[in-house]
DNA sequence: CATACTGTTTCTAAATTAGATACAATCAAT
DNA sequence: ATTGATTGTATCTAATTTAGAAACAGTATG
């Protein structure tokens, strides 16, 4: 069988027991019925109904026929409209692929808020920190932190987050307080050392762009265990706020080298393709977006300092 | 979903990761498979696959679409191979309609001989005396004796009947036996009473038909019953010689007129298209054609009489 | 016996479909 | 980095298919 129309004119054939009745019903010429019939059973090599001038019957292929196709045209409206809810509705697995540290640190607590607002929809979270390819790995929204490479895909901005040089309140009074980032080449660097350039720093100096490259004792791919270094006083580490800024809320960490601070970096979320859009990637990100206004909730302890501009 | 082919290529894509190669195995452009599978997309409202430039995956929804639709296709098949079996194998239900004393008389060994060939084929006997619609009624064959009427229907004659003017011997004996057609109007006839014009007996008279109005004590609008009473010595009766072949065989019932008998009667099978012919009624049509010839079982008893010339 | 209604056929116009070609994108191999 | 091969898509034209009007043949019904 070609033509789901042949079976649908078949069917209200045989139920309303004539071409004519099949034919108003479905709005089409009584010709038109007939050959869609025809065709049908041309296809099959079997004869599904008999037809008088005055009455149309089922054969017993016509029975059988009916019989079973009126299951599968029920299977396959139940599948259509399960398949359909997919994009009205959030439900089903959502993958999600994010850095290890954002994820691990903001990225839980946030499905878990969005899960209980969908419960429908089943989370996977991928944490890598590597560039993937979103069409292979079967992901439907990455969640990038930093500028973008040109891609394929649609791109949605979360938020953006601030990169700031933060040292533990003890390590400052023993070491000083940098002032200028130039200070910072007699500090001790704890070094992110998983991106390259390696232990480039940004600033912004004088409206200018600038990088300093800083050294230590102390080098990770992970930022976490720079974090730690840092609060148990190792040494000075610039780091995105999302992962130091409760620890200077709670005073663990001090920022210094505020002024120079570089341009903020932004927490994007990649997907596919803008058009039948899944209800629940486009939920997801709304989510994120929402939580994140009017300033993500990393960003507090800005209210007890003292800067002002961000975007 | 309106064309099968869509869901075809979509499935011939997913499984081989790719339009071209899908194009390929179908021997159809690539262009033609995008649109196919754009096509059921659209139908859908979801994506089913991502594409980027090198490579193609399946979304959640198509994953769920290609895992029912399998199922589905299956099921199809399924039903289309079962169908089309009806037409090359013999299976299923057979309704066949015939005259009560015919088939009565000589179907129900005939329908348990061709089961033992097709065991197959379920047959039900319906046994009535009166025309009927074989479209309403889904009667797959009808089994008519006699000249036939303008009909819809195919016909293939399967033998031909005698019309015999018999009596019992101890009542010939008795009254006579007639050698003159007018000889009859002396006798007492029985008469069947089912048919019109009643009481009219056919004979061939010098080439030329000739109705005989013959009248008697015992009328009946089943051969069955005048068989009976002729047996016992009641009076004449003109049967068809599928009812008292047998009987004239056994000695039970002696033939008169001989000379003058009328035209055999064709016994035709009568079903309701040639296209599709289903293969039950095929095959038993040709089964009951063999099993007349060269001649029907009960015209046995003519080796012993003196006729010759008959078709 | 006329009328109305059945399903089918025929013919033409409209719609759909297929494929060639061109195109933009991207991976692999220089 | 550049080239070349290959991917999926868009566009255009030609071929095919499809739909419907009208005519037709057959048959119930009044």
């Amino acid at each position: 069988m070609n033509s789901m129309q042949d079976v649908r004119v078949f069917m209200a054939v045989a139920r309303l027991s004539g071409f004519s009745a099949a034919a108003e019903e479905l709005s089409i010429s009584k010709a038109t019925c007939s050959k869609h019939v025809a065709r049908l059973e041309a296809g099959l090599g079997v004869r599904l109904l008999n037809r008088s001038t005055r009455s149309v019957g089922l054969t017993e292929a016509g029975t059988a026929y009916r019989d079973r196709m009126r299951e599968i045209l029920a299977d396959i409206e139940e599948t259509e409209s399960l398949i359909s809810q997919l994009n009205t509705e959030p439900r089903g697995q959502l993958r999600l692929m994010a850095p290890t540290s954002y994820g691990s640190f903001h990225l839980t607590r946030a499905i878990t808020d969005y899960q209980a607002k969908y419960p429908e929809v089943n989370v996977e979270l991928i944490l890598v920190d590597r560039q993937a390819d979103l069409v292979q790995e079967g992901i439907d929204l990455a969640i990038h932190v930093g500028e973008l490479e040109d891609s394929n895909c649609v791109a949605r901005t979360l938020a953006r987050v601030r990169m700031v040089v933060v040292g533990a309140p003890a390590y400052l009074d023993r070491a000083g307080r940098p002032t200028l980032p130039e200070h910072l080449l007699q500090h001790n660097c704890l070094v992110y050392s998983a991106r390259h350039p390696v232990g480039a720093w940004q600033f912004n100096l004088r409206g200018k762009q600038q990088q300093i490259h800083v050294t230590g004792t102390f080098k990770s791919s992970a930022g976490e265990a720079l974090r730690t270094a840092a609060i148990q006083g190792c040494g000075l580490v610039q780091l995105p706020t999302y992962m130091v800024g409760l620890d200077i809320q709670a005073g663990r960490l001090e920022p210094v080298l505020e002024k120079f601070e570089p341009p903020p970096r932004p927490i994007t979320a990649l997907f596919l393709h803008r058009r039948y859009l899944s209800a629940k990637v486009r939920t997801f990100v709304d989510f994120m977006q929402a939580r994140y206004q009017p300033e993500p909730y990393w960003e507090q302890w800005v209210a007890t300092g003292s800067r002002a501009s961000r975007i």
